[in-house]
DNA sequence: GTAAGAAAAATTTTT
DNA sequence: TTTTTCTTAC
C-alpha cells in the first residue's frame, strides 16, 4: 500500500499536476513515450486514496490489453482487492455490461449476441441477394462500412430514411436503396437479438437518451470518468462520455492528437482538438518529456509532425543522449530491401549483441512482410509476425463459438447457419434457402421453422424433416443443460455432442491436428476463465458469461507467449502503436505506398504523416528507414520514388546516402485530378470539425465521409469534365466497343491512382468498371 | 456437398 | 504476385 505523498513523488512536475488536478474536466495531451499509462494509473490510484470508491470510477480504453495492463498496474499500487471493483474496460465491454442489464428497455434480452464484422457482412450479403440487387453495385463491404459510419455518427436507420441529403447523395452514388438495406439490416439484427460492434455504442446512446432514470443511475454511479486514447474516439463514444460526465464534470481524458491514426475506423480527431469547446471549464495538461527515445529521434519526429496543420502545440523533448541520426537505406529492388535490412540486423546482433527481440520491422501494409520473411529466413533470424488471421477468426473456432452462441440465443440466425452446416448433417443450401424463405414468409425465426417444419409446411421431403428435427432436438437438449453446467462443462459437452470431436478425431492430416489443438486451446481457455472468475469470488460462471467476454476479444489480447523467446517482430505501423523497441526499421518508404496511394485529401495525407510519426516514435535508440527503387506490386513491377515524408524530416537528423535526391514532391497534397487539369477546385473531402449533441442531427463530419464513400454527382461531373481534356479521347456518353462485353455507353469517368477508369453500361452484360490503360475500348460514336 | 478451377481483387482494422 | 470469392463439374 502506497501513500498519497509517495504516489506523487514518483511523478515529474507535469505528470503530478495532471494526476492531482480534480477541480473539473481535464485533457491530458501525452506526447509519445511521455508516461501516459503511468499518469492514468496514478490518477486512478490517487482518486482511490483520496476517498473515491473503486466502483464509482469508470475507466475506458480501446483494447482489452490496455485495460488489463492498467488494472494490473493500479492493483500494484493499491491492491487487487480494491482494483477489482473498478469499472475498467474497453468501451464495448463496459457498454455491453450496461446494455445487458438494461436490454429489455430497448427490445433485446440480456443474452443478446454480438455480431462480429463477418457476421454482419454475411447478413448484409443475404439481404442484398434477397432484394435481388447487384452485389457489384451494392458491395457488401462498402454497405457495411457505410452503415458503420452512420452508426458511429449516431444516425439510426430511421433517421437515415428521413435525411434528404444522405438519400440524395446515395441516389447520386447509384445506390438509392442503401437506406432500405440499412433499415432491413437493423430490423434483422434486432429480430435475431443481436448487436454488431457499432450497435453497442449506438444503443448505449439511445438508452441514455430515452431513459432518464438509466442516465441518472449511471451518472450517479460513475463519480469519475477517465478515457484513454481520446484521439481515437468517434462521435458515439464522445457523446456517451459527455452525457455521463455532464453533471459532475469529473472527467479526465488522455491522448495524443499527433497519434490519431484510426479515422478510417470512424475516429474523429476533432473530439480531442475541440475538447475545450465540449468542456469549457476544462484544464489542459501537456506531458512533453519523452522517456523513450534519444534526442535525435524525438527531434526528427518533431520536425516531421510540424508539417501538419491543426494540432495542439507541444514541445516534446528528451533528456536522453543525442543518439545516432536516422539511417536511410536505399535498395534497387524490394528483394534487395529485405536483404539489406536483414544484413543490418545481423550486424547489430553479432557485433553489438542486440538480441533479436529488440528489433521491429514496421511496414504500411501486411503484404510487405514477405520479402523480409524470406531474407530473415535465409539468415536464420527468428521472427514473429503480427497480423493475419486471429485465433478467433479461424474456422474451427468460429464453428465452436457458433454453437455456444446458438445455444444461448436461438434467434441468432448467423450462428444457426454455421452450426447446421458443420459437422455435415445432410442439410445444404437448398434446404436452408427454403427454411429462410419459409421463416420470412411466416414472420418467425429460423429456429421455429426447424423445430416444426411440418407445421410451417416447409416444402422438403421426409428425411430432411427428420434431419431438421433432430438438429433442433439436439440443440434444445443442450440448452436445457445450461442451467446445471458451468461454462467449462458446457463447452466440453457441446464439442462432444454436436460431433465436432468425432469429426476431429477422424482425419489425422496436419491441418486437422492444428485445428484440434486450437479447439483444445479454446476449451482450456474457458477453464482458465472459470478459474479466474472463481478466484474473484464469483460463483456459477455460465457459458453466456464467457461468450459475452470472448466476443469482444481480439487476438492481440491473448499473446501471452511473447518476450520469452528471442524473436524479431514484424508488424504494421498501426499494430505498433503503444509499443516501443530499441531498434526500429521503417520499410517501404515510397510514394504510393507510404503515403498510401489510396489517400485522396489533405486530411488523409496528414493522417499518413501521423502514422509515420507513430512509427518513428517507437524507436528507443536506433531508427532505420528503407525504400526500394522498384517493387513488385500485384504481380507487376513498378518503379518507385522515395516518400515525400523523407523531406519532411529535418535533414540534419537523418543520414542520407551520397546519391540521395530529395523527393521532388512537396509535403502538401495535390489531388492528381487537380494536378493534371484545372477542373474542380473545391476540396470535397475536407472533414469538418463540427460535432453535435443530438442523435438525429447529422453531424457535418459524416456528410464528408459520405462523399468519400460515394462520388457525389458533383464529383462525377468534375471527373467527366476533366476527361474531356485528358481522358484519352473518351467522354461520358460515348458509345464504345469492348471485345468481350460488346457495345456499351460510358456512364462515368474518374481517375484512380493516375489511371482513368470508365464505368460502362454494356446493357445485358451489365455495368463494368474498366481501366482505360488495359481495356481496349473503341469509340463508336 | 465437396473439390477443383476460374475470375477478381488487392490499405491500415483497438471492438 | 497472392489471396479470396464465385462457378462448375463430379
Amino acid at each position: 500500500m502506497i501513500t498519497l505523498q509517495q504516489l506523487l513523488d514518483q511523478l515529474n512536475d507535469n505528470q503530478r499536476e495532471a494526476v492531482s488536478y480534480n477541480d473539473g474536466p481535464s485533457l491530458v495531451i501525452a506526447g509519445a513515450g511521455s508516461g501516459k499509462t503511468r499518469v492514468l494509473t496514478y490518477k486512478i490510484a490517487y482518486l482511490l486514496l483520496s476517498g473515491y470508491h473503486p466502483s464509482s470510477i469508470l475507466a475506458l480504453t480501446f483494447t482489452n490489453k490496455a485495460a488489463r495492463e492498467m488494472k494490473r498496474r493500479v492493483a500494484d499500487l493499491v491492491g487487487h482487492d480494491k482494483a477489482k471493483w473498478l469499472w475498467m474496460g474497453t468501451f464495448h465491454s463496459i457498454f455491453s455490461r450496461m446494455l445487458r442489464s438494461e436490454a429489455e428497455r430497448i427490445g433485446f434480452t440480456s443474452q443478446f449476441t454480438v455480431y462480429d464484422s463477418s457476421d454482419s457482412r454475411s447478413v448484409l450479403k443475404s439481404i442484398i441477394k434477397e432484394m435481388q440487387l447487384d452485389d457489384k453495385v451494392y458491395k457488401p463491404g462498402m454497405i457495411q462500412s457505410r452503415i458503420s459510419f452512420a452508426k458511429n455518427n449516431l444516425i439510426t436507420a430511421s433517421a437515415y430514411e428521413s435525411h434528404g441529403d444522405l438519400l440524395k447523395s446515395d441516389a447520386g452514388g447509384r445506390i438509392p436503396l442503401f437506406s432500405t438495406i440499412y433499415t432491413t439490416y437493423a430490423k434483422q439484427c434486432h429480430q435475431a437479438n443481436a448487436m454488431d460492434f457499432d450497435d453497442m455504442l449506438l444503443y448505449t446512446n439511445i438508452l441514455l437518451r430515452d431513459f432518464p432514470d438509466v442516465l441518472e443511475e449511471y451518472r450517479q454511479r460513475f463519480q469519475f470518468i477517465l478515457v484513454d486514447e481520446y484521439q481515437d474516439t468517434n462521435l458515439a463514444q464522445h457523446i456517451i462520455v459527455k452525457r455521463l460526465a455532464e453533471i459532475h464534470q469529473h472527467i479526465a481524458v488522455v491522448g495524443d492528437d499527433a497519434q490519431s491514426i484510426y479515422s478510417f475506423r470512424g475516429a474523429n480527431i476533432a473530439n480531442i482538438l475541440q475538447f475545450k469547446s465540449h468542456f469549457p471549464d476544462s484544464k489542459l495538461f501537456k506531458l512533453e518529456q519523452n522517456y523513450r527515445s534519444t534526442q535525435n529521434i524525438v527531434a526528427a519526429a518533431n520536425s516531421l509532425i510540424k508539417k501538419n496543420k491543426g494540432q495542439i502545440q507541444k514541445n516534446v523533448f528528451s533528456e536522453k543522449g543525442k543518439g545516432i541520426p536516422i539511417q536511410l537505406l536505399t535498395a534497387m529492388t524490394d528483394t534487395e530491401e529485405g536483404y539489406i535490412v536483414a544484413k543490418e540486423i545481423s550486424d547489430l546482433y553479432y557485433q553489438e549483441h542486440h538480441p533479436y527481440n529488440e528489433f521491429v520491422i514496421l511496414y504500411r501494409t501486411n503484404a510487405q512482410s514477405r520479402n523480409f520473411e524470406e531474407a530473415l529466413r535465409k539468415r536464420n533470424i527468428p521472427y514473429r509476425i503480427y497480423g493475419g488471421l486471429s485465433f478467433y477468426q479461424r474456422k474451427e473456432i468460429r464453428d465452436v463459438l457458433a454453437y455456444f452462441r446458438f445455444i444461448i440465443n436461438p434467434l441468432d440466425g448467423e450462428a444457426l447457419k454455421r452450426c447446421i452446416n458443420y459437422p455435415t448433417r445432410g442439410i445444404g443450401d437448398t434446404t436452408m434457402s427454403k427454411v429462410i424463405e419459409c421463416a420470412n414468409h411466416n414472420q418467425v425465426s429460423l429456429w421455429s421453422v426447424i423445430g416444426d417444419p411440418v407445421f410451417f409446411q416447409l416444402p422438403v421431403n421426409r428425411p430432411t424433416v427428420t434431419k431438421l428435427i433432430n438438429f433442433h432436438a439436439m440443440i434444445h437438449a443442450l440448452a436445457d443443460e445450461m442451467t446445471t453446467l458451468d461454462a467449462y462443462e458446457m463447452a466440453v459437452k457441446i464439442v462432444k455432442t454436436v460431433g465436432i470431436s468425432a469429426d476431429m478425431t477422424e482425419d489425422l492430416s496436419v491441418e486437422n491436428i492444428s485445428r484440434r489443438e486450437n479447439i483444445q486451446e479454446l476449451v482450456s481457455g474457458i477453464h482458465t476463465f472459470c478459474e479466474d472468475k472463481a478466484n474473484d469470488g464469483e460463483t456459477k460462471i455460465s457459458l453466456a458469461d464467457f461468450l459475452s467476454e470472448v466476443s469482444l476479444l481480439s487476438d492481440q489480447d491473448m499473446d501471452a507467449d511473447d518476450s520469452a523467446d528471442d524473436k524479431l517482430t514484424l508488424m504494421t505501423i498501426h499494430a505498433a502503436k503503444g509499443l516501443e523497441f530499441r531498434n526500429v526499421f521503417i520499410v517501404g518508404m515510397e510514394e504510393e505506398l507510404f503515403p498510401s496511394s489510396y489517400i485522396s485529401s489533405e486530411r488523409e495525407l496528414e493522417e499518413e504523416r501521423r502514422l509515420f510519426y507513430v512509427a518513428l516514435t517507437r524507436a528507443e535508440e536506433r531508427c532505420f528507414i528503407s525504400y526500394a527503387r522498384s517493387r513488385f506490386r500485384n504481380g507487376q513491377l513498378n518503379f518507385t520514388n522515395p516518400s515525400r515524408f523523407l523531406s519532411d524530416i529535418d535533414p540534419g537528423l537523418i543520414d542520407l546516402p551520397a546519391d540521395f535526391r530529395q523527393p521532388m514532391s512537396t509535403s502538401s497534397f495535390t489531388p492528381k485530378w487537380q494536378k493534371e487539369n484545372s477542373v474542380g477546385k473545391q476540396m470535397l473531402f475536407e472533414q469538418s470539425n463540427e460535432t453535435t449533441n443530438s442523435i438525429h442531427d447529422i453531424p457535418h463530419a459524416i456528410t464528408s465521409t459520405w462523399k468519400k464513400l460515394t462520388p457525389t454527382s458533383a464529383q462525377i461531373s468534375n471527373s467527366a469534365e476533366a476527361s474531356i481534356q485528358s481522358g484519352g479521347g473518351i467522354t461520358v456518353g460515348n458509345k464504345v466497343f469492348h471485345e468481350k462485353f460488346g457495345q456499351g455507353i460510358v456512364i462515368s469517368l474518374e481517375q484512380m491512382d493516375g489511371n482513368w477508369k470508365a464505368t460502362v453500361d454494356f446493357g445485358s452484360n451489365g455495368l463494368r468498371a474498366l481501366l482505360l490503360k488495359y481495356a481496349k475500348l473503341v469509340i463508336l460514336e
